[in-house]
RNA sequence: GGAGAGAUGGCUGAGUGGUCGAAAGCAACGGUUUGCUAAAUCGUCGUACCCCACAAGGGUACCGCGGGUUCGAAUCCCGCUCUCUCCGCCA
């Protein structure tokens, strides 16, 4: 959600967003009806003072009294004009807020503005693309992938995409995990764990619904969903909540499996672990004073940089467009892995600032002392997810005996140098 | 899952239809004072929204959440959520 002040005071810098992240939204009917929920407001508000002064009166009056029974019948009208006005008041408020929840947010002034993931900018690449291994081959045509993992057992039991892992690869995969988290706590980042399903409230605060429905598995019984990324629990423990100033910036780590339905989502892309509707990811989140906001994306950005340099996987950071911004964002930046067999690249890591979008809507603020309590910035990255960096490592270190050379930052989690 | 109890401001806790946004205490903040690692005393001490210049000032709402009854609801009625106790079930 965005500030309704910003709306009101600089309704063409909302404008500007709107069409620069390809959004179709109507300002103009918002505005209109801003203009005239205020209006309804002051006038019930009104009427409710008269009440109460009156009701004020009649209270000193004797009960019964004929001058308390001229009272009763005078203010039956009144109470009767409250009543509509009320109704009237909730229906507006209601579709103005829906309204104001399809208003997205504004982007940085140094996000890039384009309509389309081509206009995404390469901020900078790491590694060398060459270094890979002569054996590279894609993950899912390789012997030890289809060894080690299996899919058709997945589909019997669940669907597809819902792979099961075997022996050595999945002792890996909880390698990369601790890993990830070990590194978070390295740097600040204190460790959490958090429920696997959200109620409604959480998924409209981070920004889930009512866009992304479809996105999430739900469990209507219980009027719960499947979060599609730990950022929602996470982001939301401080919901409703006012913090102290001195207690930002507040870092937390989550690892959690994501559940994504990926409707829509076929072909070349969803083969093997490019794309699964359950996957591991360590997700970081931060809270933090407007102030460092653009900073603390940089470094939050460096920190699943190191990961992947540690991991020794080339990869490049994009910076996105407006167009390819999601609805929260003001700006981000997407960390692509190279996959060597695949001879492409994959997303491993999304770096986003929220700016106050999140914490409006989910009422996180902090208080300054002696000031009024300010909405707090929001900020999380993947850092990072499992699935694709596992394929980069399938793919790029794969021997000519058909093993896996497993990278020297994760031996001692994994504690064998091949997984074979 | 069954039975019962409860939910009031940062905390404790009064308040069962009428000047209650809500007593009191604690905590916190500001001042005064006292020869002292603290006490005394005075004051301040919630959030959101509306009018207005986001000032001063004024107004409205909020006593778990949502409805209802009433001229008037923290207080009565209904639904929901959560917490606690007991029973059941269970990793």
């Amino acid at each position: 959600m965005i500030d309704t002040k910003i709306l009101r005071e600089e309704p063409d810098r909302v404008r500007e967003a709107i069409a620069n992240k390809g959004s179709d939204c109507d300002l103009d009917v918002i505005l209109a009806m801003d203009t005239e929920r205020r209006q309804l407001i002051t006038a019930v508000e009104k009427l409710r003072a008269e009440q109460k002064s009156v009701n004020a009166e009649m209270a000193s009056l004797q009960k019964g009294s004929p001058e308390f029974l001229a009272k009763v019948q005078e203010m039956r009208g009144v109470a009767g004009q409250v009543k509509e006005g009320d109704a009237a008041l909730k229906a507006l408020e209601e579709t103005w807020a829906q309204q104001m929840l399809s208003i997205p947010n504004i982007p940085h002034s140094s996000v890039p503005v384009a309509p389309t993931p081509e206009g995404n900018v390469v901020h900078s690449t790491w590694g060398d693309l060459a270094s890979a291994s002569p054996f590279a081959k894609a993950h899912y045509d390789s012997e030890i992938f289809n060894r080690l993992s299996d899919f058709p057992r997945g589909s019997k039991v669940t669907g597809a995409g819902w792979p099961f892992f075997k022996g050595g690869m999945a002792r890996l995969i909880r390698s990369l995990i601790n890993f990830y988290l070990d590194q978070a706590r390295d740097h600040g980042f204190e460790e959490l764990m958090a429920p696997l399903v959200v109620n409604e409230a959480s998924a409209r605060a981070t920004g889930q619904l009512p866009d992304k429905e479809g996105q999430m598995y739900v469990i209507p019984q219980d009027g719960f969903f499947m979060i599609p990324t730990s950022e929602v629990p996470v982001t939301n423990y401080y919901r409703d909540e006012i913090l102290e100033e001195s207690e930002l910036p507040i870092y937390r780590a989550c690892y959690t499996p994501c559940f994504r339905r990926e409707a829509g989502s076929h072909g070349k892309d969803v083969r093997g672990l490019n794309r699964t509707h359950q996957f591991d990811k360590v997700e970081l989140v931060k809270w933090v004073n407007p102030s460092d906001s653009y900073d603390e994306l940089e470094s939050l950005r460096g920190h699943s940089e190191m990961l992947l340099q540690k991991l020794e996987l080339p990869y490049r950071v994009l910076l996105m467009c407006t167009g390819d911004l999601g609805f929260t964002q003001t700006k981000k930046y997407d960390l692509e892995v190279w996959a060597a067999g695949q001879e492409r690249w994959l997303e491993v890591s999304s770096c986003s600032n929220f700016e106050a979008f999140q914490a409006r809507r989910a009422n996180i603020r902090f208080r300054a002392q002696g000031e009024k309590p300010v909405h707090v910035h929001t900020l999380n990255g993947s850092g990072l997810a499992v699935p694709r960096v596992l394929a980069a490592i399938l793919e790029n270190n794969l021997q000519e005996s058909g093993s896996v050379k497993i990278p020297d930052v994760l031996v001692s989690y994994f504690g064998q140098e091949y997984l074979t």
